[in-house]
DNA sequence: AGTGTGACACTGG
DNA sequence: TCCAGTGCCACAC
C-alpha cells in the first residue's frame, strides 16, 4: 500500500465496519473507531461518515453515539428518514432515541 | 505547512 | 445523578 495522501485508509475501514453490521442491527462510533485502533478518533469516524453519506454500501443510519442517539440524522436528507430505516429494521427508535438500544447495539470488537 | 473543524467519548464538579 | 468542559485524531482548506 503505497498510502498515497489521497488515499483515504483510514475512512475506508470505517465504510468497511458499517458495511458489516447485520440487519436490524446498530453500533456506536467509538465501537468502530476503537475496532481500527483509534478509539480517541471516534469523531473521526462520524466525519468519515458524513463522505460515506453519498455512498449506498455504507448504512449510516445504523451508526449511533454510544447512548445510542440518532445524532447524525440532522445529516440525512430527510428529518425522520433515519429513524423511519431504523424502524423500519425492527429497531425501536423514540424522539432520536433507540430503545433498547443495548439489545440491538452490535459490537464489532466482539463479533468479528 | 499550519489552522480549523467534526454525525464522539470521557472526566470532573 | 446530571451538566459542562476538555481532549483527541484525521481530513479539508
Amino acid at each position: 500500500m503505497t498510502r498515497t495522501t489521497t488515499e483515504p485508509n483510514f475512512f475506508d475501514r470505517v465504510y468497511a465496519v458499517v458495511r458489516l453490521i447485520p440487519y436490524g442491527k446498530v453500533t456506536s462510533y467509538g465501537a468502530i473507531a476503537k475496532y481500527l485502533g483509534a478509539a480517541k478518533s471516534a469523531r473521526m469516524v462520524g466525519w468519515a461518515m458524513n463522505a460515506a453519506h453519498g455512498l449506498e454500501d455504507v448504512p449510516a443510519h445504523r451508526v449511533v453515539n454510544r447512548i445510542g442517539v440518532l445524532t447524525g440524522k440532522h445529516h440525512f436528507e430527510g428529518t425522520n428518514l433515519m429513524q423511519q430505516l431504523l424502524e423500519n429494521e425492527g429497531i425501536i427508535v423514540i424522539d432520536h432515541q433507540i430503545q433498547n438500544f443495548k439489545t440491538v447495539f452490535w459490537d464489532p470488537m466482539r463479533e468479528l
